[in-house]
DNA sequence: TTACATGCAAACTATTTGCATAAGC
DNA sequence: GCTTATGCAAATAGTTTGCATGTAA
């Protein structure tokens, strides 16, 4: 983790990008996450722990470091979007649940390749890309009969961002 | 043509939605579209065809339609929400060039069967799914060397929504 | 010292909602 | 006639921007 900030710090000197105090707050914050996270989330962390940052300038921060490549941004629809670490992880696709708004990875070579092929057949080339599944998970399926939105429930269990919030 | 109308009207009956002058104007509207369109494009249709609709029975009604499965709905990310008519189309995935906007689409089946495997892993039960690959179309990375955003392309080009827009 | 970054508040975009009125069935 | 749908305007959520001020290099 040490060094992920290192790789993060040489990155955006390299593209000229200064090192403010509150973009270290911000890289500091953000490495914690062993998985995704969203502005909000993140800009609630750093008040949390009495950093003085403005909304404005985690979304300016943000934006600079998907730019430069160290963030992957996902929209994941329902007006979600997520930012993840790039560095050292590899790309994933999402299971998405829509009731309890959990959020699970997968990594999937074969679908990738075939991703591939598909865009060398229409001469496309492909940058990045995100695959979603929605549906119902497991533990769902079995405790609710009942379906709350995704979104409902995601503003329920907005303070247990990163982990399953199955009871 | 004629009979999507009838199905989708049957349908809507079936659920106990009424069928209002708005609706009728709606879904003769988005029936004229091959591919998919977005609710501000659909509504200046409207318009234009001089029906008076509203914006917000625009988006009420397309959320009718994609509750009852008639249509489909795709969030791209960079705030692109698009629908389109599922009667009778198969699902498919969206290959979309950042430079100029343009949406391609492929069917493919191993990918999809793929999905369902990992699903069945994670006893996951999967309602809808959404591939999008972004990057560089074959027009594009032919004709210009720099490039603009989507987004500044999108605007330029919004006359022409379901065409390619090269030259 | 100078170009880049920040904070603030206002703007923006896409979408949703409350409420009074209108109209299917 | 009862219930659902509409239009309007205001609200909402997430995000961006203009501008004066601050600061890293």
């Amino acid at each position: 983790m040490q060094d992920l900030l290192q790789i993060c710090v040489k990155r955006l000197k390299e593209r000229g990008l200064r090192l403010t105090a509150e973009r270290r707050a911000i890289l500091r914050s953000m490495l914690r996450h062993r998985r995704h996270f969203d502005p909000e989330g993140l800009l609630n962390e750093l008040r949390r722990d009495g950093v003085r940052v403005s909304r404005a300038t985690v979304y300016r921060t943000l934006g600079h470091l998907t730019d430069t490549g160290l963030l992957r941004r996902y929209d994941l629809g329902d007006r979600q979007t997520l930012y993840e670490i790039s560095v050292g992880r590899e790309h994933h696709e999402h299971l998405i649940c829509t009731r309890c708004g959990m959020i699970f990875e997968f990594v999937h070579d074969e679908i990738e390749r075939l991703q591939d092929e598909v865009c060398h057949r229409f001469r496309f080339e492909p940058i990045h890309h995100s695959l979603q599944i929605y549906g119902v998970c497991a533990e769902c399926s079995r405790l609710e009969p009942g379906s709350r939105s995704a979104r409902d429930r995601r503003k329920a269990v907005e303070d247990t961002p990163d982990r399953a919030r199955h009871a």
